[in-house]
Parts: C-alpha cells; structure tokens; sequence
DNA sequence: CCATAAAATCGACCGTGGTCAATTTGTTTT
DNA sequence: AAAACAAATTGACCACGGTCGATTTTATGG
C-alpha cells in the first residue's frame, strides 16, 4: 500500500478544513480567501484545490460531516417512545440550530446541497439516502404504533416531512419566521401534515 | 418630473436583461463576461452595476418576471372547477418545466429565492406575499368545494403546497426524478398532503 | 542504494466580478 | 442662456477564485 501518501492526504484534509472553520468563522466566508486558508493550513493554494473542486465545497464538506454527526447522533438518543411530533422536532429543530447558528455556512451548504450545479457521482445519490435512511427507523416506530398510514412509502414519507424542514428554513433565511417562532410553526406543519388538508371524514 | 432620465433608466435596464437573455441563453451563465454582456446592451460595464448588484440578480430578476408572469396567468385560466389536484398540478408542472427547461438559470433563481443572502427590503417579502397570493383563489375554492380544511390558515396551506413543489425541484437538480416522472411524483405527494400521513379515522 | 516512474505540491498567472473617482448628461435656478 | 447642481455613466483598476506546468516528494524495481 502506500500508507504514508494516505495518511498524509487524510491530515491535509483535516488541516484545510480546520482552517477553514477557523476563518470563516472569524472573518466570515467572503472575506476569507483561498491564499489566507492556504497559509494557514500550511500548504500551497494550488493543493487546496486538489482536495476541494471550489470554495463552497470546502463549506460543503464540513457542514455535511457535522450535520450528519448530529443527526445521527439524535435519531439514536431520540426517546423512541414518543410522539412522532415530539421526535421529529427534536431533531429538526437542531439542525435548525446548527444551520441557523452559522447563518452563511449554513446558507452555502443548502444552496449547493438543495439544489446542485451538478449531482457529482453515484456517491452523492448515497449521501441522500444515507441522510434520509437514518430517519426510516422512526418512521417505521411511528407507522408500527399507528400515528402513520403503513401504506406509504418510506422515501415518500420522508421527503414529505424534508420539505416541510425546508420550508421553514427558507421562511427564516427570508425574514418571515423569526428564531423564536420556528418550533411552532415546524409543529404546525408537521400536524398539518399528519391530519391531512381535507376535513376529516365523520 | 424628470421623464427622459426615467425613461432611460427603464430603456436601459431592459436593454440588460434581454442582452442577458440572449447571451446567458447562448453560451451559458458563466461564460459570460458582464463586460461582454454590457457591450451587447450597449452601457458601460458599471452602469450594469447600478441597476443590479450582482451578476445573480440579473439572472434573478427575468426569471421572477417570468414566472410571475405564467405563474399569473395559469393561475386566472385553470378551470376553477376541476378538482385541487388537477389545478395545482397545472400550475406546479408548468412552472417546474419553466425552470428545469433551463437548468442553470432555475438553479440561480432559487438559489438566490429559497436561501438568499439578505433579505433585502420589505420590498422583498412583499414580492413574497404577492407570489403566495396568486394561489390564494385556488386555495379557497377548495374550501368552498370541501376539498380542504376551512380551519387553516390560507398561509400556511400554501406554504404546504409550496414545500413539495420545492422537493420535486430539489430531487430532479439531484438527479433523484427525471423530468417524466415529476408530474406522478407531486401527484402522489399532492394526495398525501391532502389526505393527512396517519391512518384514516374508521 | 540508485534510477525511474508516479503522485502530490506549489505559486506565478489568468480572467472576471465588483468598485470608484472622474466625466458626461440632464435638470433647476437665476 | 448660463451657471450651478444632481444624477447617471464610464472604464481603469483591484482582489480573488481557479488553472497549469514546473518542481518536489514518495513509492517501486533492480
């Protein structure tokens, strides 16, 4: 093998990524530029961009890593017991601190991952699923305890709740929902969205 | 007044974005220069400046124009008395084919739309407001016909219907539906909105 | 241990998005 | 009509994102 090359591109990796979270956090992402981040990790500008295709990817790569780790993290320690409601808003609603905690990071990230230049590879159709994969065991606890038709598709149900997510995301980064309101609108929609739009049926 | 300056300013702008349209529409967004753009509507590099910010909200202001516009008049001639589904699905699919018969500009716009980096004036969330409000008539024929619950807020109805539309676009820049599959796809997601995710009451 | 190939690194360089002080054009005042 | 003012226009200029060929570092084979 080549042990040393491997090992050597993992800490590079790392060393770019720390800077960057250093700088853009100080000074912010548009005032930070390639050379600064460069001399700070300790390598040359040229080799930033052998590990990242552009500058928002660097955000990308970080934003992803953090988000998945606490996503997953919270689907796990999740109280499986409880309401649906009560489980997804526990774990929306840290994403959407996370995100809305670094407003521009936050911004790229769902630029790029929401609605993409390009879908890179197969690797990134992974990603998705990955994502949305570590939510399917609470869906499924909701449908075994009836709160959710079993009739549906998981990867629909999912997606429903997703962009509700979004939604409200959009609504903050737009200025029509402040901080604050977030946990009660996200409530409004998910009950919107478990009841159904139509009246009920007597 | 001041009616030539006025009438210059409106002159010129338009002269901006129609060279946008042809140029961006030609060889593609980031081939072109705003130098080379600025030539074609026959101003000077900085003038283009003072009537757009940024490069993207060029791209942003014929496409809200544009949608706007088909958006307006779909909304006035769909058959009020066709069911929500149909409506919706008319208004939704031709926007939807809209944006991704011109991937990257529909990416730009909403990109900027959906996360943008400020929200700028008051301005903004009134165009917001106005967008939703197109639907409203729709919305509450359905509640009249009993299509949709009377006890919601129209808001957040339409918020609601606006989120899947956002998924479906999202999924396709993913590459996760090809463009034949959208339609069935908001179909299925339109139902189930309408029809709630939890077991129907017996 | 040296020779050779391959991979990784680098920073000078390029094109472009965006700025700004100087200039032109249009409007108001006397 | 001329002077004084304000708004609009301009292109030289700057800083930065991204490229690329030259250079260094690491792995392999004899």
């Amino acid at each position: 093998m080549h042990p040393v090359r491997e090992q050597n591109k993992i800490n590079k990796r790392k060393a770019i990524i720390d800077a960057a979270i250093k700088l853009f956090s100080r000074n912010g992402y548009e005032q930070t530029s390639i050379e600064e981040l460069a001399r700070e990790a300790g390598v040359g500008k040229g080799t930033v961009y052998s590990y990242f295709q552009t500058k928002k990817e660097i955000v990308h790569a970080f934003c992803e890593a953090e988000l998945d780790f606490t996503r997953s993290e919270l689907a796990a320690h999740t109280n499986p017991e409880s309401s649906l409601q009560e489980q997804l808003l526990v774990i929306f609603m840290a994403e959407f601190k996370h995100i809305t905690e670094n407003r521009d990071f936050g911004r790229i990230y769902l630029q790029e991952s929401v609605f993409p230049r390009e879908h890179h590879g197969e690797a990134d159709l992974e990603m998705q699923n990955q994502y949305f994969e570590i939510l399917y065991p609470i869906y499924r606890g909701a449908q075994r305890r009836g709160e959710l038709r079993s009739d549906l598709e998981l990867l629909h149900i999912a997606g429903h709740f997703w962009a509700l997510h979004l939604l409200i995301l959009s609504c903050w980064y737009n200025g029509m929902i402040p901080t604050k309101e977030a946990p009660e609108a996200m409530k409004t929609l998910i009950n919107q969205a478990v009841d159904g739009l139509k009246p009920p049926t007597i």
